[in-house]
DNA sequence: GTAAACTGAATGACGATTCATTCATATTTA
DNA sequence: TAAATATGAATGAATCGTCATTCAGTTTAC
């Protein structure tokens, strides 16, 4: 009946082998990573690897489904309590840096990896990265109505480089040497997003 | 002693074998690609490959390398003619992703290909990106001392933002299945950055 | 004629996936 | 209760296909 050998343990080695390659992943990238490696890592054999997954790429794939879906629903949840839209972007910014800083490895799939092949990019735009960009749009456009934003701004675009600016700092983050706070970028780029660069006239 | 075996007929194969590989590594991906494939497309010997590059490595870096150089090159040509530091970051935004629509295939390898794996991306980060960075922050500070901009902001955390929100656009350009222009997101970029979202209060 | 350029079949390494086997535990039987 | 049997999770060695790279031989250019 059930889908998957473990009826007792709770899902341990699912959850082992996803974790280990979260690390294995980060570390040599999706390509070089080898099952064995995983496996290794998780200590399991090769095999018991496909008792849980189909495929070394239904991993990834899991690996990604997860971690968005935690992060989408846990963004939706935080932003029922806030009512002014500029305070919500806010929110929303610290949210993405956060998550991310909590997890050094997950962000690293998530910045490098799954943007190292088209079609996992495609998959990834398609699914759960569209509907956070319509959660921040969908935000913009509130604000928008009420006169808190410009209206001659195109929300989408706005939003992109929203997420844009976001992404990099992630980027930048994970491929930096020296450690830093991440979170605290936030209110840089809240700064800039929403007052813009120039100083006043 | 010219590393390369043509001396006659002006580099033509080398040339061929990485507009070519731009191509494939376009298509299907740095690691699924073949290096018949990209012989294939250029006409020639799987083998000759190997009379123009040491590996299938070095071609994804010469293809990078090449790019970069130009448009380096180029930017800092077209700045040296604009004095005003806001028209400088507008004018690298537009030249920036005019770059990128004019060989889609190139943006493609740029945007997906070399951020599949760290290693390429901690490369790319201290060679050529770090000086494309390096520009925006000048130009940056700049606009500072002119008391363009403001100068509560750090310059090197704006520059990110900038950059970010332009390569978000080409990002998404490419993988959208609608065709438009790239090069007008230039101007929506420069609204936001410069003035920010914020309505007048 | 010979040196440089080119060819493409052969090589060798690698690594995802498979599957025959093991073994711990649960179930049945007496 | 205890021995006999069944179950299916876990194992890991073997398989099988896939390329990057090499190199012995061929062609081209002068």
């Amino acid at each position: 009946m059930a889908r998957n050998p473990n009826t007792k343990n709770g899902g341990d080695k699912r959850e082992a082998i996803l974790r280990s390659a979260i690390k294995v992943f980060a570390s040599k990238g999706y390509f070089n990573s080898k099952v064995a490696d995983i496996a290794g890592k998780a200590k399991i054999a090769d095999g018991t690897v496909y008792l849980y997954f189909k495929s070394k790429e239904e991993i990834l794939h899991s690996i990604f489904d997860r971690a968005m879906d935690e992060f989408i629903g846990d963004g939706k949840k935080q932003l029922e309590e806030i009512h002014e839209s500029d305070k919500k972007l806010r929110r929303i910014a610290e949210l993405h840096l956060e998550k991310m800083s909590t997890d050094r490895n997950l962000a690293i799939v998530f910045q490098v990896q799954l943007r190292g092949s088209i079609k996992f990019m495609r998959e990834f735009s398609s699914a759960g990265f569209a509907q956070y960009l319509e959660l921040i749009i969908k935000t913009f456009e509130e604000g928008q109505k009420e006169k808190l934003f410009r209206k001659d701004l195109n929300p989408v675009i706005c939003s992109k480089i929203f997420f844009g600016a976001l992404d990099e700092m992630v980027t930048n983050w994970i491929l930096s040497k020296k450690k830093y706070e991440l979170r605290p970028m936030a209110d840089e780029v809240m700064k800039v997003f929403l007052g813009g660069v120039m100083a006043e006239a």
